[in-house]
DNA sequence: CGACACCTTGAAGAGGTTCAAGAAATGTGG
DNA sequence: CCACATTTCTTGAACCTCTTCAAGGTGTCG
């Protein structure tokens, strides 16, 4: 996270990052309609947050992975409105948001690097959108995957191998697709040689040929430049 | 917006609510890739908010009215990475994000303010993904119709009847379907006595049957409660 | 090692899309 | 202010993608 801040700051922002917790692999970090107090620094493992309604409903709307912020929808009605369920054993930086406020009234970098944080939820969450209603289900997964990997990738782990931390049917939920479709799409791929799948180890093959087949359903570029 | 303020605090925002900026019909507001530097509160009209992808796609990624904030995508980038387009003429306040960044710092009532719209913003979002994710056309539709009417009653209009500012094109890129579906839910509706359908002007008769149809999908209560 | 959760694959079916045509509304220029 | 062009909306029929249901295989953890 790169802000450039006086010696003082940063001693006061250390503050804000003292306190850790542990979370087993299964545990919730917090859950839909517990009360809001701080957010959450991944500092190790992976999450996914997910709503579920009365109606039975449930939907996972993002993985998160160290170095990310949880809790953001927790801010509004102070309480949270989903939940955050660790996929492998974890541990974060507990940041009680009234802390937060506090101290990013006095440092500009941290106000800015909060406004930043969220501004990029919604941008991501954007991006969702567009996959969720525009995108078939072959172009979700590689969507998914490449996101991923690039993610991993800027953590220092490799640019075409990676495990997954979740299975079929949560990656099925956050791309509204069914397990048996993820499963599918990648048999798929692995049949055409793009990946190579062996359960959650995935080693992507062609990363190029992954990236057409998100871009393979275009309005645009080949038909339309053809009027 | 309730906050409580000091007399001289209320002077200061004042301020930054002070330049107006009027956009006619099919107009945008801001545009993908234009540079950041406000946030607009919408004091009249109203607007939708939609991502182009380079390969020809695009998604509606909301609709706006009065007393609604627009911009937020802009922060985390210094550009704009949505079109905010008019869909009747509008005026909006232009709020400075620098201006908005120094007076939350001094003014702890507009920091949380800020924080909160942001937040609401990112559970709005939340809400969308699980309706792209996991409902079938019919409850799209109700939904957003739901949504849309209990929006507009709260700012003093009725709670039964609405002027659609959106072509049905638009209403299917913001649910995730097409505007022959948009179309044919809305006859469906009509036939089974829900609602009255005129063009964009629309009366809900049945509100509860509405709410019915979108928790019809009930993977709970119904069967569940039967094991 | 055995039980359980997870994954794969097939076949049938449903829901939404696509393509096409016509009707209704809207707006524009004469 | 009316006529015409354009945009928007509706409806039908065929098609396609994804889901559903079902069965068997694979991996994992106590």
């Amino acid at each position: 996270m790169p802000m450039d801040l006086s010696i003082g700051d940063l001693g006061r922002l250390d503050e804000l990052v003292a306190t850790r917790r542990k979370i087993r692999r299964g545990a919730p970090l917090f859950s839909n309609g517990e009360r809001f107090v701080a957010l959450y620094a991944i500092r190790t493992g992976f999450f996914k947050t997910s709503i579920a309604t009365e109606d039975g409903r449930d939907q996972v709307t993002g993985f998160q992975m160290a170095g990310e912020i949880i809790g953001l929808d927790g801010i509004v009605g102070d309480h949270h409105t989903c939940d955050a369920t660790a996929l492998e054993d974890a541990e974060v930086c507990v940041m009680p948001f009234e802390r937060i406020e506090e101290l990013s009234r006095e440092v500009p970098a941290l106000q800015s690097h909060v406004h930043k944080i969220m501004s990029r939820e919604i941008v991501r969450e954007h991006g969702v959108m567009l996959l969720l209603g525009s995108m078939r289900a072959e172009e979700r997964l590689a969507t998914f995957l490449l996101n991923l990997v690039q993610r991993l990738h800027a953590r220092g782990f490799s640019q075409s191998e990676l495990v997954l931390r979740m299975t079929r049917e949560e990656i099925g939920s956050y791309l509204g697709l069914k397990l048996e479709t993820v499963s599918r799409a990648f048999s798929k791929f692995a049949e055409e040689g793009l990946v190579e799948v062996k359960q959650r180890h995935v080693r992507i093959v062609d990363t190029d040929a992954l990236r057409a087949v998100v871009a393979s359903q275009e309005v645009g570029s080949t038909l339309k430049r053809c009027a």
